[in-house]
Order: C-alpha cells, then sequence, then structure tokens
DNA sequence: GTTGAGCGTT
C-alpha cells in the first residue's frame, strides 16, 4: 500500500546535549547525506553509539548515501560528523568551528548524569517519577523541586539512572507523563573549573540531616579525607578537603548520591581574591589543553593559549572562554564575543547557537 | 481550586 510504515525516519541531533531531528529515510532503507545536511548544514556524516560498545561507531558512507547498522536506524539516536578541517572556508568561521567543536566534545563524555525532568504535571510526586523512569532502567534518584513557601511542586524534577544505557534511552525521546509530554536533559547547571593546585571539592545541593561525619563517611573511599566543614547555620553546602590534589580533582564535576541525596561536587572557590585570580589564570590555560586533548590534539604545557595544536584564539574567544567558566554560560563562545560585559551583553542563549546578529556587524 | 518556560548548589 502507500501507507507509510515505521523507520521512515531517522533521529539525528548535533550532540547528546541537544534535541534530536527526524530525517527522512530513503525507500531503500538508505539515507542521504543530503538530506542530513538540510538540517545540519556541512554535515559529512553520521555517527552512534552502539548499545554495546562504550565507543562511537561510523555509519557506513558511500557516494553520499549513508547505509544503517545492523540493528537498522531506529535502535538509537545518530550524531552529526562536521568535517575537522574548513580551510577553505573564511579564517573566523574556522576560528568559531573549532572552539565550538571542542566545547561541545568536552561536554559530551559519556557519562551518568543526574537528568532534568521540565515539564511535570504539579500534581506528579517524586514517587510516581521513579515509578515512570523505573521502566527504563534502575532509578536511583527521583526528585521532584518544590516551592519552599508553598511546598507545591515547580513542574521540574530530577532522575538518575544506575546505568548509562538507559540513560540514553531517557534522553532520546519525549515522555507522557501524568498526562502531560515531558522533556528529559541534561541539566545545563554551571560548569566549574578544575583547578590542580585545589584540593578542596565544594559539595552541593546537602540535604539539612547532612553531618559531618556522614560526608567523611562517604568521601574516605576515595582518599584521604584532612577536613570536613559544614558552615553553621546551615546552607546547604560542605567542604571536603583531601590529602592529595588528584582525588579532589577526580571527583569534580560529578554528582554523587550520599545517604539517597544527589550532591554535586565541584571545584571550591579559592578562600581570597587574589588566589581566586591566579587560578583564574591557571584555569583557562589548563581548559585550553582540556580542549586540545579532547580534540585529539596534543597541546603541550608550555604552548602558549593563543596558538597551541592548531587552534587559533583570539583574545576575544580567550575572553569569551574565561567568562564561561567563571559564569557557566557558554553561549556566547565561539561568537567572538564574551568580551563586553554587563547590561549591553548579549543574554544567554541556547548552547552552542550563536544569536541571530551575530553575523553582522554591530555599531559601537 | 491559580501556573506551564525553565534548571539543583559557593
Amino acid at each position: 500500500g502507500t501507507k507509510r510504515s515505521m523507520g521512515d525516519f531517522v533521529k539525528i541531533a548535533e550532540n547528546e546535549r541537544d534535541d534530536a531531528v527526524e530525517v527522512p529515510v530513503e525507500k531503500n532503507g538508505t539515507l542521504l547525506v543530503s538530506n542530513v545536511a538540510a538540517q545540519f548544514p556541512g554535515a559529512c556524516g553520521l555517527r552512534y553509539r552502539p548499545l554495546d560498545a562504550q565507543s562511537y561507531r561510523g555509519v557506513r558512507l558511500v557516494d553520499g548515501v549513508l547505509h544503517p547498522p545492523g540493528d537498522g536506524w531506529k535502535s538509537c539516536v545518530f550524531f552529526v560528523n562536521y568535517p575537522r578541517d574548513l580551510r577553505s572556508q573564511e579564517k573566523r568561521k574556522l576560528e568559531e568551528s573549532d572552539v565550538v567543536t571542542a566545547t561541545k566534545l568536552l561536554c559530551t563524555e559519556p557519562r551518568i548524569s543526574d537528568l532534568v525532568v521540565l515539564g511535570l504535571p504539579f500534581s506528579t510526586n517524586e514517587e510516581e517519577l521513579k515509578d515512570y523512569f523505573g521502566a527504563f532502567g534502575t532509578v536511583v534518584l527521583s526528585q521532584v523541586k518544590n516551592d519552599p513557601v508553598t511546598g507545591k511542586s515547580k513542574g521540574f524534577g530530577f532522575v538518575r539512572f544506575a546505568d548509562y544505557e538507559s540513560q540514553l534511552k531517557a534522553l532520546s525521546m519525549r515522555h507522557m507523563i501524568g498526562g502531560r509530554w515531558c522533556d528529559v536533559k541534561l541539566p545545563q547547571s554551571k560548569m566549574y573549573p578544575q583547578d590542580p593546585e585545589q584540593n578542596r571539592v565544594f559539595v552541593g545541593r546537602c540535604p539539612e540531616d547532612f553531618t559531618a561525619e556522614d560526608l567523611r563517611e562517604y568521601f574516605c573511599q576515595f582518599g584521604e579525607v584532612t577536613d570536613v566543614y559544614i558552615p553553621k547555620p546551615f546552607r546547604s553546602f560542605g567542604f571536603i578537603t583531601f590529602a592529595n590534589e588528584s582525588v579532589a580533582q577526580s571527583l569534580c564535576g560529578q554528582d554523587v548520591i550520599i545517604k539517597g541525596s544527589s550532591v554535586h561536587l565541584a571545584t571550591a572557590e579559592p578562600k581570597n581574591a587574589a588566589m581566586r585570580r591566579q587560578s583564574r589564570l591557571a584555569t583557562t590555560q589548563n581548559t585550553l589543553a582540556g580542549l586540545g586533548a579532547a580534540l585529539g590534539i596534543g597541546m603541550n604545557a608550555a604552548a602558549t593559549p593563543t596558538s597551541a595544536g592548531g587552534f587559533n584564539f583570539t583574545p576575544a574567544m580567550v575572553a569569551a572562554m574565561t567568562q564561561a567558566l567563571q559564569t557557566g554560560n557558554w553561549g556566547n563562545v565561539g561568537m567572538g564575543g564574551g568580551q563586553r560585559q554587563g547590561p549591553e551583553a548579549s543574554p544567554p542563549n541556547a548552547y552552542g547557537r550563536p544569536p541571530g546578529n551575530w553575523r553582522g556587524r554591530s555599531r559601537t
């Protein structure tokens, strides 16, 4: 018959953080690169993450035609590949592309994370949330955020799975929960820079009943704990100091569950302003080196951040990245902005997407 | 009895 069947579309996303777009499949089951490029300009191929593999796997490409993997197009979300080298393009665009690619790669490391659930019915409670997502795998965290005054749900929450496969599945679709469509996303909460000199870890989102002993008992599994500090009166955070700096660093950026609560571990802010300035400089250099590593480009410690590993970061871009690291807003990175601050600065926008007027030369 | 885009923590 002429009726369209399932399998007519492939879910494709820019990366694991962005929403997927459905791209039509040809009648013979193949996918044209030109159709992918219609949604993702510049796309030259696809990759995906098989459930049984920890690495990405490339999709077979012959003469502009992409051939489905063994499990077919429906088995997972596919990710867009772009040409690494765009030297024929104008230089400004090249720089932007490099930084955007690098920052995206840094943010798509495969790891289990808390997931934000948006659009929950105001009536949904944590038990119902856990029950719903239990169909995808073992749920180790279920939270509904409430208004502290009224005690009522704010319509969003967080879930966390025990395994990465369940997380990928939950992220790949929209969810009907309690009669409403809900979105599940990787949280875009603030990214905190890592500082190799720092042996203190900030522990955020601590419940009020956490004691210093609770924290010490949990964190001693990672290495020798030399101090635990919980401010009084209660301020919902604490600090762990390790004897070993690399132990502290390895924990920063993770979410861990202690006594059933998800806490976020981040680099502690240095105690005084002088140390803070010093650490910002180290942080920027460290991050740029990290970007190079993420792209598989060697960037030795002696290299200057503005011309290393084939990158050509302009001062404006370094400023944008520095600002992003300090504010957690990556929206301006890669567009040559970020040097302006205050009310006139561009507002935050969707991750990695330049604002509509970025090509224009603004009047100064 | 109200609401509907967002994002938890220094």
